[in-house]
DNA sequence: ATTAGCACTCTCATGATGAGAGTGCTAATA
DNA sequence: TATTAGCACTCTCATCATGAGAGTGCTAAT
């Protein structure tokens, strides 16, 4: 990005502030910054920087005298000149064990994939100790595979969706009652041969097209069958896998109840997070929300890094870590990144 | 329960002390009883007695000159002589009215077992303040309606339990791929001529007990019968709703942060939850553990307001409030009572 | 342009003080 | 004998003053 009216020392020393900021969590002072980083400068210099700083909107003071504090402003600078996420963070013998881990362990329970992205969604909190979160494959991006329907009791039909990413959708639906097994079985029949391999959003509208295509016998076939497949895909809402709250809990950034509060009552809500994960779902590689920044009301003192997970490049889902705007971003995006590629890698 | 060696006035008193802390959450002094109930006794002779409860175990100081507080004896006592449940609350027709509309919300999704029971988690947390659990039924006491085989991508097998308290179950197996999709039919017509109406554990020793009895042609279809339904039946483990983490953070009771990490960290694990419950599982009627009373170490100082639902008089699963040990266990009671039975309305 | 020096400001931990609430005990009362 | 009034005592909590410590901004010297 470009921050051009900052001349190189000044970065220097923004960008020391922030990191130190974020490892100590404490407002660092001038005297500091010289004595941990050797730069040739003396307190009183990067003390008139800071102040500069301050000027600028990077930094600011908690009360008049205490050490320089990063503003989201201060945050996003620092994001943006972050090396590159490939090169490796100081702590990534562990997290790379720890990664390596889970990818065997994503291994043996691929074929279920709920329980994977609760693997994954419990893993990179605990790693993190913020929020993780996953959303499972958009239903209408995902592929068919197959559809079943079963009678059971009464009126009642249960509809089984089968994709070829192995989310399984079952709903129980009321139908005309005088539709026998017979019936089903060949709207299932119908539905199975038509539509493999197409996306499940693409087929509504191809039935609706055939239906119009079609001979007169065919007529009421597809329409029986494209009244109940809408029922069968349609979004059963907050779907999405929250992990972490009392792994945050335990961040010094959340010594205060008021803030917990206000997280947990943000995290609660799932329609919060599947609106923020909406801003994610198209864009390409990790992409950061500091502060405010972010697009929802609820989580404007929060940070959120995202990225998504792909199945031959088409994105399927975003993968996420909300935490305090003073976090760890390096780290955090590696995470991220690194475990949104494993996802990718499983799909494959 | 057998309180006898406490005589009337003692009784009086220390309910009303219960009762007085419950409302208002502060140690309740001697002259605060006498003034808002009107029993005949001076200040000092309240005093008197409220030692001898203090000495009893009834009451505790929280420091020499402060009012007195209720142990988890002495809540207990207030427990065990609360007047029966079906007595109406003060604020009953706010909640008969709650009730109403939840019993209605119910019936409109009942098909949908599991929507049904978060909408009840949620109703009850929100209602409460406490913490709502709802356990689904437990799988082994579910009755067979049906089972299908779904071959699927390779050696895998989707596997489509339904039972007649509309909990499907869904699970993807690998087979022995020389299994062939009439096979797994042929294995699924015969569970489903044999098993209709027992309850899914009956299920697994009637089978065994068949492949026995039969002749050798059956038998490895039998055989084969067994080891897949087993795989279908088995636990996936984890499965508790759980809702209010947030609302109960609102309670004064939890103003220190220490206490909701407390909290938290034991819902987090829903083993800890599904051990606790299980205590419940089989008793009929309303039943409290309060604070130490507890059989889980990490529960300890809060309490538990549990019930179980029912179809024909068998339990299916449990229902339950968890709280502070502070807590309004009348309309707790009430609460849990209710929705029980409501739940177990709508099962039959 | 940089830096040393210094007065200034603000926080935070500490301790003193006093009001308030409630107790336990004793002596008076019915 | 059981109850109660009276009173000294204890403990908490809010308030205030104090001073050390940290870090700043500004000025004058390098």
């Amino acid at each position: 990005m470009v921050m051009g009216f900052l001349d190189e020392r000044s970065k220097q020393i923004l960008y020391a502030v922030v990191q130190s900021y974020i490892s100590k969590l404490e407002p660092v002072g001038s005297k500091f910054v010289t004595r941990k980083y050797s730069f040739g400068f003396s307190p009183a210099t990067v003390r008139n920087i800071m102040a500069d700083l301050d000027d600028l909107g990077f930094l600011s003071q908690p009360h008049t005298s205490a050490g320089r504090v990063p503003t989201d402003k201060g945050y996003r600078f620092y994001v943006d000149s972050l090396p590159d996420s490939n090169v490796i963070s100081e702590d990534n013998e562990l997290m790379g064990e720890f990664i390596c881990q889970l990818t065997k362990r994503l291994e043996n329970i691929r074929s279920d994939i709920n329980s994977m992205f609760l693997e994954v969604t419990n893993s990179l909190s605990m790693m993190s100790n913020y929020i993780g979160v996953v959303t499972p494959p958009k239903p209408e991006k995902t592929t068919f595979n197959r559809i079943d329907f079963i009678r059971y009791k009464g009126d009642k039909v249960v509809t089984i969706l089968l994709t070829e990413e192995g989310v399984i959708k079952n709903k129980i639906l009321s139908v005309d009652s005088r539709f026998t097994q017979e019936d089903l079985n060949r709207i299932a029949e119908y539905l199975n041969s038509e539509c493999l391999g197409h996306t499940i959003d693409e087929i509504k509208n191809m039935l609706i097209k055939k239906a119009h295509g079609e001979k007169a016998v065919w007529d009421k076939l597809i329409a029986r069958a494209i009244k109940i497949y809408e029922q069968a895909i349609s979004f059963s809402g907050d779907d999405v896998y929250v992990s972490g709250l009392y792994e945050m809990m335990n961040l010094p950034d959340f010594s205060e109840i008021s803030k917990i509060r206000e997280i947990s009552r943000a995290i609660k809500d799932k329609h919060i997070i599947l609106k923020l994960l909406d801003e994610f779902s198209d864009s390409k590689g990790v992409r950061v929300f500091i502060g405010n920044e972010n697009p929802v009301e609820e989580l404007k003192n929060l940070s959120v890094v995202a990225s998504t997970y792909r199945e031959k490049d088409r994105p399927m889902g975003v993968i996420a870590l909300i935490g305090p705007t003073r976090m760890d971003y390096s780290r955090a995006i590696y995470m991220v990144d690194t475990i949104a590629r494993c996802i990718s890698r499983t799909f494959d």
